[in-house]
DNA sequence: CACCGTCAAGTCGCA
DNA sequence: TGCGACTTGACGGTG
């Protein structure tokens, strides 16, 4: 079972999401854009390894422009040889990647440039996974698209220009119930059909539910969508962000939710994807809560004490003594407490001076001063960006902790 | 350096 | 029929 994130990792300053403005477009703006992406992307897996994930979304900017028409640069052959070292990678350590294009690619729409586009976004994420010469278990997820007033025409357009596409497409190519169109039976309905995998999302099917309401019942006949070459039955995994629109996704995985969802699922052995906007953070959170025997729980307290100092002393107090019975899952839930509340003036001043005086060795004198006299103006968002970018010049271990993150 | 409009792209609801 | 919302991070121009 491997639990994952998509594309962009916090904990770490990488980025395969560098692009451009289609009227920038230049071959030399895209080879050097494209090289910058795909050296980041090896740099991110083996970051991914270090802390024990094994499941990655590799963004659909990896290439810019991949599948647009001004781009006719065949980069599956200029980038050949840093291509296959990342393949090399992947299958070397097992991680499995999966890509996921945008809300823009739409198989089954009515108007035929649409779907040429479509065809042709899906055949360049396929390119890509080729390229690197990723097994049949690295999957390419979409929406089934719009509905346009007749929900069944609109699901069988789907299975006729599933046909279009490449046989290694159509191998890699699976369908994920959406929130307002598509719920997981009609998802079924289509993947059963034309026989491809189904993703089952778990926010999605609470806002749009249909089938059984126990979800283990839905997860078996999903489960039976996925054939051996395809891997593992691979799921969406979120929590609702509160105070927000329903369907967005919270800021980070509540740990309870989620243990919660992974005891009623684990028998399947389903690859989890989480959809949160903290990625990895809450990737190592919840393998660390998965299998807690594997984890340094001191490591964990690194970083986000200073996250967790900022909002509340007295929760500062229960991760301690979370940390002090070597209780992982215990001391993630104080922590959860804490990311749910705001930060509060006073402790953030507190925390800032505790941070000062900490590392009083590794600052300047100068930069000592100037970092004072920003808290004590009470400039405080100021003062965290400015050792924010000191703590980067400086390499100092602050910048391995969450404080900068949440 | 902080801020903000724009972006390659499609669908749907509403006027 | 046409426009804004939806969603999203990064670019790129401005002050």
């Amino acid at each position: 079972m491997k639990i994952g994130y998509a594309c962009i990792p916090l904990g770490v300053k990488y980025s395969t999401n560098r692009r451009f403005l289609l009227k920038n477009f230049s071959e030399d703006r895209f080879l050097d854009t494209t090289m910058a992406n795909l050296l980041d992307l090896k740099k991110i897996l083996k970051y991914n390894i270090e802390n024990g994930i094994y499941l990655f979304r590799i963004s659909s900017d990896i290439i810019p422009l991949g599948s647009h028409n001004i781009n006719d640069l065949q980069w599956y052959s200029l980038f050949k040889d840093i291509l296959k070292d990342i393949g090399n990678y992947i299958k070397t350590n097992n991680i499995r990647v999966t890509m996921h294009p945008g809300q823009y690619t739409v198989l089954n729409s009515p108007n035929p440039e649409v779907v040429k586009k479509s065809i042709k976004d899906i055949e360049y994420h396929c390119t890509f996974l080729d390229s690197i010469n990723a097994d049949y278990k690295s999957k390419i997820i979409i929406h089934v698209g719009g509905i346009y007033n007749d929900k069944y025409e609109a699901m069988d357009r789907f299975k006729l220009n599933f046909k279009l596409l490449s046989e290694s497409a159509k191998k890699r190519l699976i369908i994920e119930n959406d929130e307002k169109s598509y719920s997981i039976s009609d998802v079924l309905n289509i993947g059963e059909s034309i026989a491809i995998p189904v993703v089952f999302d778990n926010l999605h099917h609470s806002l749009n539910p249909s089938l059984s309401p126990n979800i283990k019942d839905i997860l078996h006949r999903v489960s039976k969508t996925w054939g051996t070459k395809d891997g593992p039955m691979k799921l969406h995994y979120s929590d609702m962000a509160h105070n927000k629109k329903p369907g967005a996704h919270s800021n980070f995985v509540n740990t309870s939710n989620f243990l919660e969802f992974y005891n009623e699922v684990s028998s399947l052995l389903p690859d989890i994807m989480l959809e949160v906007k903290d990625k990895d953070l809450s990737a190592i959170k919840c393998i660390d809560c998965v299998t807690p025997h594997n984890v340094d729980i001191n490591n964990i307290w690194d970083k986000y004490k200073f996250t967790v100092l900022e909002r509340s002393q007295s929760l500062y107090d229960k991760c301690y003594n979370a940390l002090k019975s070597n209780d992982v899952f215990g001391l993630y839930k104080e922590i959860d407490k804490a990311l749910s509340m705001p930060i509060k003036l006073e402790y953030q001043i507190h925390t800032l001076k505790y941070i000062l005086h900490a590392f009083e060795d590794n600052l300047l004198p100068k930069e000592q001063n100037r970092l004072l006299s920003l808290i004590n103006k009470n400039e405080i968002s100021k003062a965290k960006g400015l050792l924010n970018r000191i703590s980067t010049k400086n390499n100092l271990n602050l910048t391995n902790t969450y404080f900068f993150i949440y």
